[in-house]
DNA sequence: AAAATAGTGTCTCTTAGACATTATATA
DNA sequence: TATATAATGTCTAAGAGACACTATTTT
């Protein structure tokens, strides 16, 4: 004989309720010719077709075991990668985002080196300039969505080393601190920069150099502690 | 003669596509007898009948224009007060959090002072000390949500004067700091305490004091840039 | 006066930021 | 050798943390 509860379960059916429409959709950062891009894709169906939008979709609710999985399931998708920096950035829902109805958004953030990736994106997607972006008219909310994904990397920025994943395994330190730059829109100076990044432990020498311009430069890789390590001072907004 | 878009719109049925449970939860903190206290609530129906779980409930799609007013409709529902501190902390969705079905669930925390609101509780929620809470076995992945409140609340009372929104209007600075030792378990160097508010101006003298114990206090209260100020220098953890 | 709580003085240490200087590679 | 880029030296300022000290109220 059945329990109670399994008999409530039985005959629970989630049709009886109406709920909202869930998307994930996501921010993909990369640093193309010295700037902050961001992919944009152009929908080529109702609603808001041919306006260029965020990569995202539906949680697939037999696929997905968990949102994150729809994450890294559209950054494949879109991209073709598999595994870089994700991190979500909040969940915006209302009545009127969507034509269709109530929707739900988690919107994440994803940190790729485009060098890393060879493979060819689909012809609906394209990379632009963050300035550029913010400055088209994106389908639905998709313009806030990315100012709060670009605020909360140029805050992430500020304290901890997560610009790292921007760029390919093996770095020279002024490259880094250029990506900071670009991020935070203002020069940063190079004593302390070198000095916060090398106490901090999150970068260390190869050993290798490279040389791209005059004077070869060291090159460093990332410890591994970026994740989870918060500088001891944040910088200047 | 309505355009492709209307038309598509008009035969687009929500029902046709399978969308997860989602749900608002709130951890509202509370300081009750020089402790951290969370909100739970006895559930009193499947599933997980019986066990504590945070308040929280559906999103109405009739009532609730945006997922913030689902979290101030459940705060006024389970706590009988309007305006205090709400902040989304983060989103998890999973297939197997709910036995009902794939469920998601937008995690905020509250922050309100237990001393303004004469309101009676309903005979279902009780207050419990976070240490309690975090031992009791909660519904759902309840507890995994607690924790990350919690972490999201400590995490900020290092770079922001947060902790203001659970004293009542007016306090002294012994009492804002013992709430700041409280929610980070440490104790602070009482000089560098008083200079970080008092130079941040996130405070005002109010020029009454208070006789609790021997020697009188000042009062003082928010100036009302506490919400987006963060101090220069976070506290160490 | 004693005790308890409120509040200040002063020192050290770390680190961001400013600015000058030196080092090393290419052309 | 000139030049550009890489990298270091050295100083200042701000603020956290430590610890000793003073102030004010009640009993």
């Amino acid at each position: 004989m059945p329990s109670l509860e399994q008999q409530y379960l039985k005959n629970y059916n989630i049709k009886d309720y109406e709920l909202p429409l869930t998307t994930v959709d996501m921010c993909i950062f990369s640093i193309i010719n010295q700037q902050l891009h961001v992919l944009l894709l152009k929908r080529n169906s109702f609603p808001e077709k041919n306006k260029r939008a965020l990569p995202g979709g539906f949680i697939d609710l037999k696929k997905d075991s968990n949102i994150e999985a729809t994450a890294y399931r559209q950054l494949l998708l879109k991209t073709g990668i598999q595994c870089p920096y994700l991190e979500q950035v909040e969940s915006v829902g209302s009545q009127s985002r969507d034509p269709r109805g109530w929707s739900l958004t988690i919107l994440y953030f994803a940190l790729i080196d485009i060098q890393t990736i060879d493979q060819k994106l689909s012809p609906q997607s394209d990379w632009y300039a963050i300035k550029e972006a913010q400055k088209m008219p994106l389908a639905f909310d998709h313009a806030v969505l990315l100012t709060k994904a670009f605020e909360r990397l140029k805050s992430k920025t500020c304290y901890t080393a997560l610009p790292i994943a921007l760029l390919p395994q093996k770095f020279t330190l002024t490259e880094l601190q250029t990506i900071f730059e670009i991020i935070l829109e203002k020069k940063l100076p190079v004593k302390s920069f070198r000095l916060r990044v090398q106490t901090a432990k999150v970068v260390k020498a190869t050993g290798q150099t490279k040389i791209s311009g005059k004077r070869s430069a060291q090159l460093y890789e990332s410890t591994g502690l970026t994740a989870d390590f918060y500088f001891p001072r944040p910088l200047q907004r």
